[in-house]
RNA sequence: GGGAGUAUAGCUCAGCUGGUUCAGAGCAUCUGCCUUACAAGCAGAGGGUCCGCGGUUCGAACCCGUGUACUCCCACCA
């Protein structure tokens, strides 16, 4: 490392920072140090696990965010000195990778009906061998410090083990039943999907009024006779109905209307006739009706609406399943068969309109819901799956998070968890795909089933009952389980918990610290982590839960593949640096907020990193003489430095405590750009090609070292680069197991002189500028006593050197001919030989002196004002008072200014 | 229909226990600077009905009520 200073030394350090290079270097050090693995030891544990990404997935905005905040965490953490350790690893996600499978087959000419299960699942293998890999490799490229050693994979052997095996030990306890329900179906994917994959949107529909031709109990009625029938709608009784739906008409099995409806308390007992099918189905009476809703009647159609089904049930109604899987019409439907629902829709209204059944149509609004993985209409559809029974069994998880064992971040997610919770309703579990943990139930053919582990298993169970049974008569079930049913064991399985209960890992590592994730799974994984801590390990998986918002783009819509407005991750690395990117992605990222993403905050980010390369370059460049001694400025601007790092570290630990991720990072972007780079460097900065004094050289790099240490979280790379740059360092000394700097006791009195000194040479500064005085040209600033209050002796130097000032002088007179600044409480003169314009001066300063009483006067009404003096804290009180004798020390020192005019 | 949240500078947001010079930052804008670490920079400036109305309080951006606008979540009105 000797070297890379004499390089320096001698070559002209790069104006800009290079962060391709440093990624390249320092990524695959900190992977062949081990610094990532974590095993048990001694120390205490900090663990964060992973949201798994859909193994099929690429890294997009969302990702970027969220494993950014996760490195930011654990990076952290191991500076802490804590055992870190980030599980990796991806989701098998069923549905969404057998839907990509299932196209890219369809792309080669293969249909998957043509495979059998086995030859399908070997093609899914094989792509996710090919692409499985893809979004964990991306994460390396933005810095994630995972354990890539402890890779897991949801549906790998032990994992997969491990659902099985939870499965059945559910069904043991008795919450894992079978049951035939009305159950979401999605026709694009063919499998049933949980409540939760629904997304219900709001679209414009059409409300269609079709009436039904009554005909009494009694009465013959013909179906076929086409003459009876006409002479029947002829006679004009009928009972109209509305519906969105019109081809659900085929399966209508009654018509139902309130039983306090006076309207239709004549048809009580009657029958309508449901048109082309002409099938009589009573009129039944239900107070489930809404009166006041289209015409008050209701045609009821038990195979296709949950709310039917259960009216079907009530009133014993016959069930016509006229849909197939693929939501084309059956040959049940009669009419219309092997048609698209949609195009029967426009088909049908027209065929009954001709007939003379469409009354009127209506345009209406209404919530149709859409399958989250193939954006499919959903059809409610009649079938036989598997359940979970969830209100016993997410009793824990609920007062786990009222109490705060589990704390949710930000807060105000607790009511939504807390409402769902309380209404949680039964998760069902069995999609109809292929890809995922086979369902282990056996039947036998007889309408007998057991649960079991291996086929051998089910075998022995079947034969307590039936001594023949052999295994050609029995068959698994064809289905797999939802991939929520997979993760929800995530924070037991990635350490084997199941499998081992009793392992060094999982004793060390569970329950973990946090869990960063988004809003929108709080209910399909997070929730249900929770409930499985709870019952399997008697646990909470984790304390803590980061919400991070949604990536959004500068009009507020959600990033997405489909708008196709979201930057490709990658390009932004290359294009900005990693570190750029995760600056970021973390300047306007409070939890549970959306992020307004644009790409000019990783610009901001880029030129952060730029800036802190070229503080250390300017430190690098001077030459250290040890013969020298420390200017006074140094030292003071050392112990102020000091000061304000303290200030601003402790500042900084709050943020983290609090998980303001954000906040701290503006801290520490405040810190270097203003207080060190700004301030500090720029008065400790020797003359051009003048050397520095050793002792301020050293001050100087240990605070850029501490610097460093601080940002090395949020970037890594660059705080890796200088740090190994700056010094020569030892093997093993790298800035990622760097110790967190310890907060030092500091003078807060050398802050606020501090501030005093800025003030002032930012006056001198503005009176340059107002009088087109350059820079270069220095001047002489003679100010007024009150030093009392202002203690210049100590930070006179720093304002020379600043301010570039040739004099600076307390003098008792005033003297003639000079401008006038009012600091504070006191009065600075710069002499110069262009005439005063006292009418100006004058003018400046009154205006100033009226100011400042306006405010002496509020102050004071408000100190004259016996309730807020009795009431007030007493603080509150001396602080006002303390105003009072400030205002009125300017104000004085204004009088004098203007008096010596 | 039920619930939650948000509204502060052109934009994005802080403002943590109601009180620290009359409301802060970053970005953007404007002005002047190619000053020897950095023009991806430096120095400076302008910019506010703290969403409206009412209340509580000695004191309100902050607490309460109400209205408006937006966002999200949940729910089986065809």
């Amino acid at each position: 490392m000797a070297i890379f200073a004499a390089y320096f030394k001698s070559m002209e350090i790069p104006k800009t920072y290079n962060p391709v290079e440093a990624e390249a270097k320092w990524y695959p050090h900190w992977i062949n140090k081990g610094y990532f693995h974590s095993e048990p030891d001694e120390r205490e544990p900090y663990t964060i696990l992973i949201p798994p990404p859909n193994v099929t997935g690429v890294l997009h905005m969302g990702h970027m965010l969220n494993n950014t905040i996760q490195d930011v965490l654990i990076r952290r953490a191991r500076m802490l000195g804590k055992n870190a350790c980030w599980v990796p690893g991806t989701d098998h996600a069923s549905i969404a990778t057998e839907a990509k499978v299932v196209a890219m087959l369809r792309e080669k000419g293969i249909k998957k009906s043509d495979l059998s299960r086995e030859e399908f699942l070997s093609y899914a293998w094989e792509w996710k061998e090919k692409y499985g890999g893809i979004i964990l490799s991306q994460l390396k490229k933005l810095g994630a410090s995972c354990d890539w050693e402890r890779t897991r994979f949801t549906m790998e052997d032990d994992l997969s083990e491990a659902v099985i095996d939870v499965f059945i030990d559910l069904h043991k306890k008795g919450y894992i039943y079978r049951g035939m329900r009305m159950v979401n179906w999605d026709p694009a994917g063919l499998t049933a999907v949980s409540d939760e994959e629904v997304i219900h949107k709001e679209v414009q529909s059409k409300l269609y009024y079709v009436r039904y031709v009554i005909v009494e109990k009694d009465e013959a009625y013909d179906n076929d006779d086409a003459l009876a029938r006409q002479a029947k709608f002829d006679k004009g009784e009928f009972i109209t109905i509305a519906t969105v739906r019109p081809e659900t008409i085929l399966g209508d099995t009654a018509v139902c209307v309130h039983p306090d409806d006076d309207r239709f308390k004549k048809l009580h007992g009657k029958f309508a006739v449901i048109p082309f099918v002409n099938r009589r189905v009573p009129i039944i009476q239900d107070d489930y009706i809404t009166m006041e809703f289209g015409t008050g009647a209701l045609k009821v159609t038990p195979a296709h609406d949950q709310n039917d089904y259960s009216l079907g049930i009530k009133h014993k109604l016959e069930v016509i399943d006229t849909l197939n899987a693929d939501g084309t019409l059956s040959a049940a439907a009669k009419f219309y068969v092997g048609e698209d629902r949609f195009i029967v829709r426009k088909k049908i209204t027209k065929d009954l309109d001709a007939l003379g059944h469409v009354v009127k149509v209506e345009e209406y609004q209404n919530k149709v819901g859409y399958s989250e993985r193939t954006d499919a209409v959903i059809e409610p559809r009649l079938s036989m799956q598997w359940f979970v029974k969830m209100k016993d069994l997410s009793k824990p998880a609920l007062s786990a998070v009222i109490d705060g064992e589990v704390k949710l971040i930000p807060e105000k997610f607790i009511n939504t968890y807390k409402h769902w919770m309380e209404n949680v309703h039964d998760w069902c579990i069995s999609r109809q795909l292929w890809w995922g943990q086979r369902i282990p139930v056996w039947y036998d053919g007889k309408g007998n089933f057991v649960v079991a582990k291996t086929s051998e298993e089910a075998i022995a169970l079947f034969k307590k009952d039936n001594a023949a049974i052999t295994l050609a008569d029995i068959r698994q079930d064809e289905d797999v389980l939802d991939t929520w049913f997979s993760s929800w064991l995530w924070p037991i399985s990635v350490f084997d918990g199941f499998k081992d209960p009793n392992n060094k890992d999982i004793n060390y590592y569970y329950p973990t610290n946090d869990l960063v994730s988004a809003p929108e799974i709080l209910f399909f994984w997070i929730a249900r982590m929770i409930i499985v801590g709870y019952e399997y390990r008697g646990k909470k998986p984790f304390s803590n839960v980061y919400l991070t918002g949604i990536v959004r783009d500068k009009l507020g819509r959600k990033m997405s593949k489909s708008l196709g407005n979201s930057p490709d991750p990658l390009d932004l690395i290359t294009k900005h640096g990693a570190d750029g990117v995760r600056v970021g992605m973390l300047f306007a990222s409070p939890a549970g907020n959306d992020l307004p993403f644009d790409e000019s905050l990783c610009e901001q980010g880029r030129n952060f990193a730029n800036k802190i390369w070229n503080a250390f370059r300017l430190v690098k460049g001077w030459e250290v003489n040890t013969t020298i001694a420390q200017p006074q400025v140094n030292k003071v601007s050392i112990d102020w430095f000091h000061a304000r790092f303290n200030e601003a570290l402790s500042e900084i630990n709050d943020h983290y405590d609090k998980y303001r991720i954000s906040d701290a990072l503006i801290s520490m972007y405040k810190l270097i750009w203003d207080d060190f780079c700004a301030w500090y460097l720029e008065l400790i900065k020797p003359a051009y090609q003048q050397p520095i004094d050793k002792v301020s050289y050293d001050a100087t790099v240990n605070f850029f070292e501490n610097i460093l240490k601080v940002i090395q979280p949020f970037m890594p790379f660059i705080a890796e680069e200088i740090w190994h740059l700056l010094e020569d360092r030892k093997e093993g000394d790298d800035i990622i197991i760097a110790l967190w700097p310890m907060v030092e006791k500091y003078d807060e009195n050398l802050l606020s002189s501090f501030a005093v000194a800025t003030e002032l040479i930012s006056e001198v500064r503005n009176f340059r500028q107002n009088k087109n005085i350059s820079p270069k040209e220095s001047l002489e600033l003679l100010y007024s006593t009150n030093a009392n209050a202002v203690n210049l002796d100590l930070f006179g130097g720093a304002v020379s050197k600043l301010a570039n000032l040739s004099l600076l002088k307390q003098v008792t007179e005033k003297p003639a001919g000079t401008f006038t600044l009012v600091i504070k409480n006191f009065e600075c003169f710069i002499p110069l030989t262009e005439s005063v314009d006292k009418e100006a001066e004058k003018d400046k300063l009154q205006k100033e002196k009226e100011y400042t009483i306006g405010f002496l006067n509020s102050v004071i009404t408000k100190l004259s004002n016996e309730r807020f003096v009795n009431n007030a804290k007493a603080e509150v009180v001396q602080s006002e008072q303390k105003k009072k004798s400030d205002a009125e020390a300017r104000i004085k020192a204004i009088e004098e200014a203007l008096a010596s005019l």
